[in-house]
DNA sequence: GTAATTCCTACTAAAATGGTAGTATAATAC
DNA sequence: GTATTATACTACCATTTTAGTAGGAATTAC
């Protein structure tokens, strides 16, 4: 039950850009991919995740690169798990799409519904601003 | 970050003997894998895992099977998912043979942390008895 | 001996993971 | 307007993991 390196790339480079809020510039992938030793063209796909999401603004061209678009106390790190990894349910039978039909019986149900909530709960209570300073 | 089916098939698989437990006789593959509607041959190799870790008592040959070697209270559902799953860690530099070399200055390893003694709580606050019933 | 069962090893198809490659598009510097 | 520097997008790919299957050997009850 290993998260991927979607979410954890995709977490380490939101701390970057929370990082960087306060100044005016934009921050390029290239920056960070160096910093992060994460390679380029696989953090642009973690990016059009993180930018369909509505978390980022975009200057693309010279000196282009990638800012927050609110503060960062406002971004939940469940959030940004939820949308680079998908639902955080420890089962598919959970969460949206569970195709499971024999749920109303199944016996395990209420166990793996505790995990998730705690899950959630956990990751929900985070935001970018817990990883400043 | 999926439990895969090893995991949930095996604490289903011992929800199954718990239930098993007051009585004599032993509880056949084929008879847990016809009820579960789960492969006899997937099983099989799952039970495996599950009587290497001394869960099991093992009757071979004809009317043979398993059953529980110890009281259900005794089995903590972490246990069970940690013998079939490997460590619940969320991301694979905690846990053991956690190899990443950064993790000393790394800024997202206390969440991960803080994530994986979650999980280790909830799934250790379960055992088998509370399926009974 | 026969039937029923677990034990063990090897194999495999499909999906997920973790990328890479190439091109298009946009902004800026000059 | 051209060169440079970025992101946007699509397609591809090698490796690993997952979820099994296959076949037989060993063991036991009858």
């Amino acid at each position: 039950m290993k998260m991927s390196t979607r979410g954890r790339y995709a977490l380490i480079v939101m701390i970057d850009l929370a990082k960087n809020y306060d100044k005016e510039d934009y921050l390029s992938l290239k920056e960070i991919s160096e910093k992060e030793n994460i390679s380029l063209k696989y953090l642009e796909k973690i990016m059009m995740l993180l930018n369909k999401a509505k978390f980022l603004e975009v200057s693309r061209g010279n000196n282009g690169g990638y800012r927050l678009k609110n503060e960062p106390s406002s971004y939940k790190v469940g959030d940004i798990l939820r949308v680079t990894e998908g639902n955080l349910a420890p089962i598919s039978c959970l969460g949206k799409n569970g195709e499971c039909k024999k749920s109303s019986i199944c016996e395990t149900m209420p166990f793996w519904n505790g995990l998730y909530n705690e899950i959630n709960e956990y990751v929900d209570s985070k935001t970018l601003a817990d990883f400043l300073g």
